[in-house]
RNA sequence: GGAGAGAUGGCUGAGCUGGUCUAAGGCGCACGAUUGGAAAUCGUGUGUGGGCUAAUACCCCACCGAGGGUUCGAAUCCCUCUCUCUCCGCCA
């Protein structure tokens, strides 16, 4: 959620912002502003009613008390009982139409994001060269099943179109990859947690996630009555709800979690041909890494999670780029979010591997996440960080891709060996 | 799945036959007194959100798990939901 005051203290500029991302939200603001001063004077006038109320309706036991009748002055609060009710009744609508239209504001981007969509991102840096084959090298469908690293049919089968089943060593290489990740998390002083994969309603609230985006995700049948869950689509949304609805100590920020999960999500509409294999799935794996920190602790921080997602890219020996995405490429709850590319040799191009941002206050409001600063002893909200520190689904076809040998086979990079009793080079099934 | 109990401030815990609840007491915390210093003791203060404000000053409103209802008046009575605990059943 953006700060009211924020809108109200430069409409103009809050405008203007959100049009770098591509939307106009003239109309909201006014409306906002209508909708705020109408509450605000809903709130006096009512507020002057409950006063008399509580004034008056205590000295009923004291007349009482003196013998006398209260029976007219009970009257009198019945006639003003009931007009409160009607004002709470018009407040209550008003204050809906209001949240439903701040929830369905977008984060506005720091002031340095430039407008547009991908066009704009600008690389910041990076690191290493591109792969240069000395042969024609495969893509990953075709190495992962010679390999026998991945079984595209029988997942398929067991559930249709968008999901794979990492057999033996693909499996093994898929794990070893994400103990990597967690090893190096858990060293740079990380807490592990595992969460639950179906959360609640109000996580993805939080998050950002809905009221907007609510069909990216899986949802759980559930009853009448019952509450409504749904499969997490990144543990980014159960990691920002840790501390949902909390007031946290300033002592204990920046709090550093890491999480790993499987991500579903629907990705509907969203298949293209260059996005074969294990690219785009209803279902990856994937390490987040979440910092909840003071406002002004989190532009370090955001380096901080940027250097951590480059670290382990570098550490697997790919060459990477980071990108500084242009305001429209940023996610709806997002101020600011630097990509991580790695080349995929076999779609000619860069995918994203992380992707880190900077919420701002944005999820923090939306799920009432603050911490009491020390110097005023006030709540403030606090700023919440994520990134993927990393995804692997696109990790494992970058390594066959990248370490594939002009023979089939490809080379296990360094740093997994240990995590695979030692392993250097997977040979194709069959072959020894 | 069946039966029962419960949810009160940072924590603990009373209130729950509706009106001295403006939520007791204790612990903790902050400040002060005392002290050579500390402990102990004593005193004072101690939440959140909102409205009005130059104000983190007054004043006002709301908040006893959440939402609704009854009433002039609800922590207290009624309904719905969520969560926690105990016992039974089932189960990796």
């Amino acid at each position: 959620m953006i700060d009211i005051k924020r809108i109200k203290d430069d409409p103009q500029h809050v405008i203007e912002l959100m049009a770098r991302k591509g939307c106009c939200i003239t109309e909201e603001i006014e409306e906002i502003l209508a909708l705020d001063a109408r509450r605000r004077s809903l709130i006096g006038s009512g507020e002057q009613l409950k006063a008399e109320q509580n004034r008056v309706t205590k000295q009923i036991p004291e007349l009482k008390k003196a013998g006398q009748d209260a029976s007219g002055v009970m009257a009198a609060m019945k006639e003003i009982s009931d007009k409160i009710k009607q004002s709470d009744e018009q407040l209550k609508a008003i204050e809906e139409q209001y949240r439903t239209l701040m929830l369905g504001l977008y984060n506005l981007p720091d002031e340095d994001v430039a407008p547009g969509g991908k066009e704009n991102n600008e690389q910041v840096r990076s690191f290493g060269q591109p792969h240069v084959f000395d042969f024609t090298p495969k893509n990953h469908v075709d190495l992962c099943t010679e390999l026998g690293l991945i079984d595209y049919p029988r997942g398929a089968k067991l559930s249709g179109s968008g999901f794979w089943i990492y057999r033996g060593l693909g499996a093994r290489l898929e794990w070893a990859l994400l103990n990597y990740f967690i090893d190096t998390h858990i060293a740079d002083g990380y807490e592990l947690v595992l969460l639950p994969h179906m959360l609640g309603y109000e996580a993805g609230l939080a998050a950002g996630q809905f009221p907007k985006f609510d069909a990216d995700v899986f949802w759980l049948e559930s009853e009448e009555n019952e509450r409504r869950r749904f499969m997490l689509p990144t543990a980014e949304t159960g990691l920002v709800s840790l501390h949902r609805d909390e007031l946290l100590k300033e002592s204990e920020l920046p709090l550093k979690y890491i999480s790993y999960s499987p991500c579903y999500r629907k990705e509907a509409g969203s298949y293209r041909a260059d996005e074969r294999g294990m690219v785009r799935g209803h279902q990856f794996n994937k390490v987040e890494m979440v910092q909840y920190t003071r406002p002004e602790d989190s532009d370090r921080a955001f380096d901080e999670l940027v250097g951590k997602a480059e670290a382990l890219v570098k550490g697997l020996g790919f060459h990477f780029r980071t990108v500084k995405l242009a305001a429209g490429d940023c996610s709806a709850a997002m101020a600011r979010t630097f990509d991580i590319e790695i080349h995929i040799p076999s779609m000619q191009g860069y995918k994203e591997v992380s992707s880190v941002s900077n919420a701002r206050d944005y999820q923090a409001r939306r799920g009432n996440i603050r911490f009491k600063r020390e110097d005023t002893g006030k709540p403030e909200f606090v700023n919440t960080l994520n990134g993927s520190g990393l995804a692997t689904s696109r990790i494992l076809p970058a390594i066959v891709e990248q370490n594939q040998q002009a023979d089939g086979r490809v080379v296990v990079p360094e740093v997994l060996r240990k995590y695979l009793g030692g392993l250097e080079i997977i040979t194709p099934a069959g072959k020894k």
